[in-house]
Order: structure tokens, then C-alpha cells, then sequence
DNA sequence: GTCTATATGAAGATAGAC
DNA sequence: GTCTATCTTCATATAGAC
């Protein structure tokens, strides 16, 4: 192992503490301080990584939307049918249940955060949306070719989103598991269309 | 009229213009030198009528919780049915479409800013939703006897609430209109059971 | 009640030694 | 690359005159 490789593996290690801590704390309530000791690193070397929070922001979310593509690739080769990928991405509440109820969606909760004041902001946040927005739109596609799938990727999208916003502010896990089936019903529903 | 109706008229509109400011910067993003700018008081003074950031919350919290509750019995009165009541409701996103694609949903942000990193203040915003949950289950009841009214009432919030995320998130009017519709679709339909 | 002035703390960011 | 020390700004909050 070269020192090169080494030096990427620890700032990949960096980034993801620092991607847990942005999900856990928020973007505005994240501080270099917080940074600091969750690394180990001072306050004043992360500034030799990252030249301002903005800066750390986009590099977080394009370790983001590169791990999501990895699972979208692995998602496409395990399931075989474009129903099976979407009952997948379906589940995810469920499997992230103690998170999202403690912490919410880590891609709606930024964006919710940052829409407010940071518009430049949100445009970065965004483009963890696009990603499974392009790939859900993919799969109504191949499942339902005569239904508008934009529109119907969309509906999956505002239902897990609801599903996160709900059971966290009622801090109700059944809330995740009874509107998942219903969401899997759904599609099994429109898949026989 | 007596200086002290005067008084508590200032005093109303001075919450009036501060639920405006929450709703568009967010809590913490909101500061007490913004409230001066834009109530006309001076920072000091503020604190004469709040002694904290998170008093003043409880103050507009309890100011929107009144607020809906009085939207709730017009509606009440206005709507003789609960089918009716709950499109009425199912329709808000639509009525509020530009601030909602701007701002998000004043409950749902509200609530999402606040449950990450500061849990007591996230229970006082929770109390609006309480609101809406109960007034929803007791229509989803005279509705649908026989159906379990509160799992009906938080589908119905789920709903909402993702409409909010997703549209403020693309920036999208016509998802407003066409998921809203669907949500009257589906309410239609159940009303039928 | 309303103001100005100020205390206090924490944030983002930089400088410069090692 | 990593550190400590520091700058600047802005936040909440208080003191005290009017």
C-alpha cells in the first residue's frame, strides 16, 4: 500500500465521519469544533481539506450520490425485475427505521434545511434527489411503458418522504412499517396494470 | 378602545410579523436582530417581550395552534360533510403553493429543523400537528366507522407532507396539483367502502 | 415600554510556527 | 500536514438611562 493509497483512505474514513455528523446535527448546526473532535483532527487542519463549509458540503454530498449510484448498480444486478428494484427502494424506511426517526431522511432533511436561505445550497443538496428520482423513473418505465413514469417516480418519492417526516415527528415506528406495506401494495397494484 | 386593547392589538400584530420571519428563515436562522427589522422595535425591547429565543416560540406556536383551531371549526360549520372536510384539508398544498414551493410546509420544516439537535423545542412545534391529527381522525371516524381512523389520519398526513418536500425539493407546482389530486382520488374512494 | 451600549460566547476562517 | 493562536463577525442576552 503506497502512501497515496493510504492518505485516500483516510480522508475517505474523514468523510464519512463527517457525513454522519451532517446527517445526525444538521448543515447550520454542524461546527468546524464538531468536526474537530469527531476526526480527531484540529480545527485549523481541516481547513487544509476543506477551504470553507460550503466546500465541505459538496464534497460530502458527491461521496453521497457515488455510494448511492454503487447501491442503484448492485440493486439492478440482485433484483431482476424493475418491480422487485422499486418494492427495494421502498423498504429503505424500514431498514433505516431507528435513523429516520431520530434523524429524519438524510436527503430531505438537508434539503428541507438548506432550501430556507441557502438556495446555492439546496442546488447541491438536490442532486442526491436527481440520482433516485432518474433511476425510479427507469424502472416505472420498464414496469408500466404506456404510464407516465416521471409522474409515478414522483409519487414514490412524496411517499417516503411523507413516511420520514411523519413517523419522526411522532416518533412512531409502526408508522413506518404500516405505510411501507402500503406503498409495496401500491406498486404491486400498478404493476398489473 | 383602552390602551390596554391597544396594546394587545400591537402585541398580535408584533406575532403576526414574527411567524411570517420563522416560517421563511427557519428557527435558528431567524435572529432577534431580523425581529427588530422587522417588527420596528429595537433588539433590546424584544426581550421585554420575550425573555428567550425558545419563549418566543412557544409564543408563535401557541398564536398558529389557535389559529388553525379556529380554521378548523369554520370548516366545521362551513362543511357539512366529513368527505368534504377532509378534501378541503387534502387542498391547503394547492391554496399555499407558492409558499409552500418557497418555504416548504410551516409545520413539517418547522418541526424537521427543530427534531435534529434540540428535542424540547421540536415538542412545542409538534403540538401543531397534534392539532391537525386529532380534527383528521375524528372526520376519518364519522367518515369510517368501521376503519381504523387514526392509521387513516396519518396516511392522509404523510401524504401532505411529502407533497411538501417533494414539490419545495423540484421546485414543482404541477406536482402540487396532480398529487393533490390523487389524494382526493383516494379519499373519494375510500369514503365509498 | 423603549432605547443604546455592552457583555459573552461561538461560529467560520486565517496566519504562521513546526 | 498538523498544530496553536488569533481575527472577525454575529448570535443571544443583559444593564441601565430615559
Amino acid at each position: 500500500m503506497t502512501s497515496r493509497e493510504t492518505t485516500e483512505q483516510q480522508r475517505n474514513q474523514m468523510i464519512i465521519a463527517i457525513d454522519i455528523l451532517l446527517y445526525q446535527k444538521g448543515f447550520n448546526n454542524m461546527s468546524f469544533s464538531d468536526i474537530a473532535e469527531a476526526t480527531g483532527l484540529s480545527k485549523g487542519n481541516l481547513y487544509y481539506y476543506f477551504k470553507t463549509k460550503e466546500d465541505l458540503l459538496q464534497v460530502i454530498i458527491e461521496h453521497r450520490v457515488n455510494a448511492m449510484k454503487l447501491m442503484l448498480n448492485d440493486w439492478q444486478l440482485k433484483f431482476k425485475t424493475p418491480l422487485e428494484r422499486l418494492q427495494r427502494y421502498a423498504q429503505i424506511p424500514v431498514n433505516e427505521s431507528t435513523n429516520v426517526i431520530h434523524y429524519g431522511c438524510p436527503m430531505g432533511s438537508l434539503n428541507t434545511e438548506l432550501a430556507k436561505s441557502q438556495p446555492e445550497l439546496q442546488k447541491i443538496s438536490k442532486q442526491q434527489f436527481d440520482v433516485f428520482k432518474q433511476w425510479l423513473k427507469k424502472q416505472m418505465r420498464l414496469m408500466l411503458p404506456n404510464e407516465n413514469s416521471e409522474h409515478l417516480a414522483m409519487r414514490l418519492l412524496v411517499r417516503t418522504q411523507g413516511i420520514a417526516i411523519m413517523s419522526q415527528t411522532f416518533n412512531d415506528k409502526n408508522l413506518i412499517l404500516r405505510e411501507v406495506e402500503d406503498t409495496k401494495r401500491w406498486l404491486n397494484h400498478i404493476s398489473k396494470q
